[in-house]
Formats: structure tokens, sequence, C-alpha cells
DNA sequence: AGGAGTTGTGACATCGATGTCATGACATCG
DNA sequence: CGATGTCATGACATCGATGTCACAACTCCT
């Protein structure tokens, strides 16, 4: 591999000069310049980062590790779901500031998080960016050399820099649209409830009910997913569950699904009870996991969550505290929200009075 | 950030001899050992890569590039999908070998791959992954500084080194296993004609076919699905697909779909026209992209693409040849099968002879 | 006892790029 | 015309780790 001393020497010139040429440094005559860059060309060369970094202290470095770090440890099973997108927007970020990825993935194993941060710093990042599987909070080691931290999707408990997605305005808005849609008895079937996505996601449903002075029903909100997963377990549950709304004396014409999956789980169940959706009830999801809500049948309607932007706010953050820009205190906890999606999942109820009136289920 | 002069001056050592207790190069007396362990965890030094990597000129740096992480799901808006089980698999492979990725995505636009493949080399990679979106040919650009190169999940006409999934005996086994079960009318609605993946697995289908000595019927292989994404157009070419094959003389009792997501797609579809799934018809798909063949109702049948297993030969095949000790020739085109995951969506066909006699649809 | 081999350690040069300082050639100004 | 400033360039030191060589202090062997 060419060094800078060969070019120099191809191109008759000091070293020094050659790095002028490279970075723009001080002035080059014109003459000069082309005689070196005609030299790197004809030598192909290209400047050693290593070198670089080992003289101006700079690695231009980003260090971002994905997979789980839960404290409790939960489900693995959407692995990349999130981090992709989020991972995404943060390189776009990055990219523009010239900065490179260093990523690496723990494969589920918590364990292994040290030996990765070590790594990171023996490659001297200017910071690192921790991807958690879903809205939590996380424990990061500390780690020598490891300077600057934001946090994606999760947060921790000693006021690291972090950014979350806005659960509860999501689910709000999405129900909000669905009541302004008709809708007055509207289910929530949730995720785990020890999750912060639940508790956020939960509030939000209230919070719209609330505000369109529908009373809160605890019949309407069942637990119907599993930390672990287990698709056996969970089909199970999310059956009994339906069988538990449908039974209701005033069934629920819109069920709200604590995600994606759910919701796709959900429209095999209830077409097996012989419903049409969504005419006999609609359903929406969480999260806008395209691939799955754009090609169910009838498309699904969805809050999304906002990972890409959300990786744009934590690369961005992290810039501005590798540049000692950052903001203080409450600033450094960052909520992005994202649109509500409406697909065809959920059907406009026309209401024929100002109450509820729940039409079309055969009722017992 | 300490440096291994700072840990031998609190030492009271050479540096040298800092050097030799991390990389047990000579012998060291057990006291000297003991100071330096003691200094450098007191003072929380991380050896410089940077550094190790100009002297030694080994950087441990493997350079991956994806494709599929696009903001604007380019082709396939698998986005991702394949890439993150790929990836995963090399870096437990490399992990191993002690060696760290660096990892870019195209974001969909292959003209920034040049660009990438410059930063790859400034940080010296030994060596360069390239996971491209699907089973696909490429062409990559010849980079100064990049020595080996792997293509995962694709192939070029130069002849670099790469590794494929084997699609055509990964759907020929998923047929003749519902043969075996029973199944004579085998439907089987493709992805795009000109994907690698539709000939190879079409190939796959007739071979089942043949081996089992049933008559090949064209009529039962159409082409369902488009190359740009496009959820609504995409769902009325499978339902119009789907009609063709119904009003068939003798109709399929299975229907193999391209992948997983048309499968997905079918469901809905099938459902619609008042068929109950797995009794009226069995579906099967391809890819095993578990998010979703286990959490439809009922859970999917379908040929596993084998991504992590093709990321861990990708990243040993890489190894194999930065070490010197790459194969020759036709081993460099390496093809790597996957099992078939069998679930609930096909159900067992009973023969009434040993004559093809479908059942139990209504017919005109 | 004297040479040969082993063990434990340090001095010094080196990898490639760049910051600092110096210098010669011009241009500009009062 | 001499003082001053700008332009274009090079010499040299430096970043942190490690390979090479040297050397002192032992341990063995014959």
């Amino acid at each position: 591999m060419a060094t800078i001393y060969d070019v120099a020497k191809a191109a008759g010139v000091s070293p020094k000069t050659v790095s002028r040429v490279l970075n723009g440094d001080g002035p080059v005559g014109k003459k000069t310049r082309d005689a070196v860059e005609k030299a790197i060309e004809g030598l192909g060369y290209v400047p050693s980062s290593a070198a670089r970094t080992m003289r101006s202290n700079r690695s231009g470095l980003i260090g971002l590790i994905t997979g789980a770090i839960s404290l409790t440890p939960s489900k693995h099973d959407q692995a990349g779901l999130p981090d992709l997108f989020i991972v995404q927007g943060i390189q776009k970020a990055l990219e523009a500031e010239g900065k490179t990825l260093l990523i690496s993935d723990t494969g589920g194993r918590l364990d292994r998080v040290p030996q990765l941060m070590r790594t990171f710093a023996e490659h001297r990042v200017e910071g690192l960016i921790y991807v958690a599987e879903h809205h939590m909070r996380v424990d990061l080691p500390r780690t020598p050399g490891i300077g600057h931290v934001v946090i994606a999707n999760g947060y921790d408990d000693h006021g690291t820099a972090c950014v979350l997605p806005d659960d509860q305005s999501g689910q709000r808005r999405l129900v909000a649209e669905m009541i302004a849609q008709g809708h007055r008895r509207i289910a929530y079937l949730t995720l785990p409830k020890p999750m912060d996505a639940t508790r956020l996601r939960t509030a939000g449903y209230r919070e719209a009910l609330e505000r369109a002075g529908i009373a809160y029903d605890p019949d309407m909100v069942i637990e119907a997913d599993l930390p672990k997963p287990d698709p056996e377990a969970e089909t199970q549950l999310l059956w009994h569950a339906i069988d538990k709304l449908m039974s209701l004396a005033e069934p629920p014409t819109a069920i709200c699904m604590g995600n994606d999956r759910m919701a796709m789980r959900a429209y095999g169940i209830l077409r097996s009870r012989g419903l049409t959706l969504p005419d006999d009830i609609s359903i929406a999801g969480f999260d806008n996991y395209r691939i799955v809500a754009e090609t169910l049948y009838p498309p699904l309607t969805t809050a999304e969550l906002p990972y890409a932007a959300m990786g744009v706010s934590a690369a961005r953050l992290l810039l501005s505290l590798i540049n000692g820009t950052a903001p203080e205190g409450a600033a450094r906890r960052e909520v992005v929200g994202g649109p509500v999606c409406w697909r065809d999942s959920v059907a406009p109820r026309v209401r024929t009075q100002s109450n509820v009136t729940p039409i079309g289920r055969k009722k017992t």
C-alpha cells in the first residue's frame, strides 16, 4: 500500500505538501497540486486513517451496540426490527459529519457488552450509541475509554442522554382518530404489563377516551401477549382474550392491539370466528412494521414508531455531546413522536344516536 | 487517555515490558507483571488500535456493505430481513477471530458504494463482505486498497468469491414434502420471473413433481408479485392469480407462494373467498421469515433461507482468503441450504386412489 | 571453572500522517 | 528602496505500540 512518502517522491515534493493537497491546509501552487494529484491517482494512494487518528487523536469513529441489555431479559425475536431503522437513521445523520460507524450486535447476550465496549475503546470511538430492543430501562457498564454515550429506544437511571419514542401520544392519537370515526367501544389488547410501552400506551388510550368523554371500561383492556416468545402460547392467550371481549354485554366495535404482530395474529383468529374485517370489527396495531402492516389484508391501521427519526435524533444528540454543544439537563432526554398510519383495517362506524349503540354483531 | 508510556512510568518499567505483558510476547517476571497489571488497571489504560495497526499493518477490521437497509424500500421491502441475520452470522464468525466489523449501508443508493469502499480502504480493512438484498447478480467497483472480497447472497461475473442460498433444493424439498402428504395438485405463485430466486425455485418445484411422476402443468405456475413494492397492485395481482387457479378444472389443493409475505397476503385473500385454512387449501411460503411465519394463523409451512448460516460461511470464506488458505476455483462459490419448516398451514391430503382426485372444493 | 543457553529487561527505530516552525521568492506600501 | 506581508514549500518532531538488538544475571553442563 502506497504511503504519503511514496506519493511525495513520485510527485517530487515533500510529504507535508502532499498532506496539504489532501487536506486543503495551507496554500499549494497549481502545478504542484496537479503533480501530486496525478501521483496519488497513479499509485492508488489512500491515506491511512490509523496514522491520521494517531496524530490527531480523533478517530472519526462512532460505536454502535444493538441487542439486548435488558434488565428484564425478554424476548429477542423482534431482533432487528427496530434496530435496523434506528441504525439507518443514525448512519444517515453521522455520514453527513464524516463519521464512520462501528457496529456490534450482542446477539442477545448481555455478557458480551463489556467486551464490545472495550473493543470500541481500543478503536478510540468518539462516542457510543446503544440501541435497545424496545422502549426499556437499560444499565450500561462503565468502561474506561468510552466517553459520550447516547441510548436510543431506552433510558437508564444515571441520566445518560437518551432518545425515546412517544408511545403515549401515538396511542392517544390513534384512539382519538378511531373515536372520530364513530367508534365508542374500543378494546385494547396490550403487550405484557411490565413493559414501559404498555404503561405509556395504556395511558394514551385512556387519555383519548377521557378527552372524548367516554368512560374507561377495565373489561376492555386485557394483557394478551407474553414476555418470552412462544408462538403457540401467545396465540392461545390472544384467543382467550378475544373470547372475553366478544362475550361482553357490549362487545367492542374496534380493537387496538399491542403491536402489529399481535394484530396479524388477531386477523387469523377473528376470521376463524367467522368475522369479516373490517366490517364486523376494526383492528389497529402499533409500530407500523410496514412489511406486516402493508401486506396484511386488509392493510393495517397503526401508529408508527419513529425509528428512523429516533436514530437521527440520537446521532445528532451524540454529535452535540462530542462537540460540546450539548443542551443541559432535561433536553438530554428526547421524546420523538410518529404519525398514525391510517389504512383499511379500521372502518368508520355510523352512530345511530349520540349514545353508543353497537351494530351488526349477533348477540346472545 | 493513558498511553503505554504512562503505564510504564507508573509501573517503573519500560514501555516494551508493558507491551510484553499485554501481548504475552517475551517472558516477564511475576512481580513485574503484577506491577504492570496494577498500573493498567489503575490508569484505565486501553491500548490504541490505531497505533497497533500502524506498526503491524494489520487493522483487524472487516468491512461490510449491505444494500437493503433503505429508507425507501428500494426493491423488495424485505428491508433488513436478510441482512440482519446474515450480519449476525458474519459477526459471530468474525468475533471468534478477533476481527471487528465496520458496517455501512448504501441506503438503497448504489452510487454510494465507491465512497463507502474508499472509507473502508482508509481504515485498511483486511477484507470486505458485500451483502446483496436478495439472491442476485451484483457488480462491485474496483477500489484501490480493497483486497479480499466476498459477496453474500449474490454473485458477480468476475469470479469473486460468493455464498448463495440453495433456492432450488429448498423449494424441491418443500414440494416433495407436500407430495408426501398426499398433495397432487400443487400450484406455485412465484416472485417476479426475472429474479434468480424464481428461476431456481421453479426448477426445484418441477424437480419435485418430476421425481414423484406428476406432470408439470403450466397453468399452475403464475408470476404473482411485482419487482417494485406497491402493496395495492401486488394484492390485485395476487387476487387475480388466485382467481385463475381456483377456476381451473382441477383447482390446486395446495399453493406454494414466492415468499412468506405473499403467503401472508394470500391468507387474507383466500379467507375473503370463504375458504378455510388449511382444510380447504394448504399454503406454503418461502424464507421462514419467522416473525411472519410463526405469527400467522395457522403458522406457515415454509422453506428456510439460511441467512445466518450464509453469514457464517461468508465470514469463514473471507478469513480463509485473508489467511491465504482459501480453496481454489469452484469452491469459491458456496451454496448453503436450509431446512424446511413444517407448520400447520399445510394439511395432509388423503388420497382416495392412486390417481389424483381433488376433494372438497365445490366445483362449477 | 568456563562456555552455552535461558530469562528478564531496556534502548532505539519505525509505522504514516500532520502540527510547528523555518525559509526563500515575490508582491505591496509608504 | 527597504520594510513588511503573503505564498509556497520543506525539515523535523510527534502520536502510541512493537520489532530488533543488546545486555546483564542466572542456570546448567561437561
